[in-house]
DNA sequence: GCATAAAATGGAATTGTTCCAGTTAACGAA
DNA sequence: TTCGTTAACTGGAACAATTCCATTTTATGC
C-alpha cells in the first residue's frame, strides 16, 4: 500500500514532495516530530515517532535525519557534550544560545544574515563556507538553581 | 618512588606545581604531548604518551585531559563530528578554523579579545558567558581535492 | 498490476568516553 | 627517611550515540 492512501496532505508531505523524495510515513512522522519539538535529540524524535506510527526502527530515524539534513528540510546541530539536536529552522542562518546547565537551547537571530556572518580574522588559505556561533550560558531557569548538570 | 628524583625540571612540571596538583608522569607526559601536538584528539595524545612512558592506561590519559581542562592548562574543543580536540593555548578566547574534508584545525585569533566576543542578538534572559566560533571550510590541502571526508 | 530501486528493519558492531573497584605512588608530617 | 593519607592510576567492563550490514518491505514509474 503506497504511503498515500486518501488522508490530507500534511505541510511535511507536501515539503518531502516538493524535495523529490519518496515519501514515507517515517519521513513525514519524523519532519513532523522536528518541527513539532524544535531542537530536540534523536531519542526525543524516535519516541514521538513511535508514539505517533507504533513500531518504528531506530535506524529508519537516523536515516531520514540525515536525509531531511541533506536536503536543507532540517538542520542539525551538535553542541559539545550533547547528542545532535535537530533543526527545523532552515534556511537562515541564524546560531544559538546553549544552557550549560539544563541543555536548552534556543534560536538567536544573525546580524548579518548570510553565511558565513563573520570573517575569520586571518583565514590562513582556508576557503570558509561558514561561521558556527554558539553562545554558551545559563537559561533564566537556571541562574537562580547551582550549576551543576542536570540530573 | 616520588615523581621527582633527580631529573630537570620541565616546563610542564612547573605548570602542574603551578596549579598546586600532585606531579605524576602521566600528567607531565600528558601536558607535553597537547603542547606538541596542538588540537590534536585524545588517541594521538594516549599514543605520543604510551612512545614516551610505555604502558599507560587510556582511562589515566582521560582523567589527567580533564584534570587539565578544569585547571586551565588546556583545552577541550570538540567540534561537530569529530572526537574532542586538546588545545594547549589557553588564556586568551581565540576560535578556530576547522577543514571540513580532513578535519585540520587552526587557530583565528579574536578580534575583541575577551569573552564573550560577541554579543547574541537577543539573549532571551540567558546569562552569556561564552561565545563559541567555529569557521567551517576547506583547508589549501583539501580545496584542489575532492569534497569527500578523509579516508 | 509489476518491476525496480529506494527506504525500512533487526541486530550486531563501532567509536569515543566514562564508571568502577582495586592498586600504586605523590607528598606532607613525623 | 619512613609512614600514612589520599589523590591518581590501572584494567576491565559498561555506556551512549551512532553506524554498518544483510534482508525485507514499499513507494513510485510504467
Ligand atoms: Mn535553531
Ligand atoms: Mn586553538
Ligand atoms: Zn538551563
Ligand atoms: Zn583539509
Amino acid at each position: 500500500m503506497p504511503y498515500h492512501s486518501g488522508m490530507t496532505t500534511s505541510a511535511a508531505e507536501r515539503d518531502l514532495r516538493g524535495a523529490a523524495v519518496r515519501v514515507t510515513k517515517q519521513r513525514v512522522a519524523v519532519l513532523d516530530a522536528v518541527r513539532r519539538h524544535p531542537h530536540a535529540d534523536a531519542d526525543t524524535i524516535i519516541a514521538d515517532v513511535r508514539g505517533e506510527l507504533g513500531r518504528v526502527s531506530t535506524q529508519a530515524v537516523y536515516d531520514v535525519l540525515h536525509a531531511l539534513d541533506e536536503m536543507g528540510l532540517v538542520r542539525r546541530v551538535a553542541p559539545a557534550g550533547s547528542p545532535a539536536r535537530y533543526d527545523p529552522r532552515v534556511g537562515d542562518n541564524h546560531h544559538h544560545l546553549v544552557c550549560r546547565r539544563c541543555g536548552r537551547m534556543v534560536d538567536v537571530d544573525c546580524a548579518t544574515g548570510a553565511a558565513p556572518c563573520l570573517e575569520p580574522v586571518a583565514a590562513q588559505g582556508f576557503s570558509v563556507t561558514e561561521a558556527e556561533v554558539i553562545f554558551w550560558g545559563y537559561c533564566p531557569d537556571c541562574q537562580s538553581k547551582g550549576p551543576a548538570p542536570a540530573g
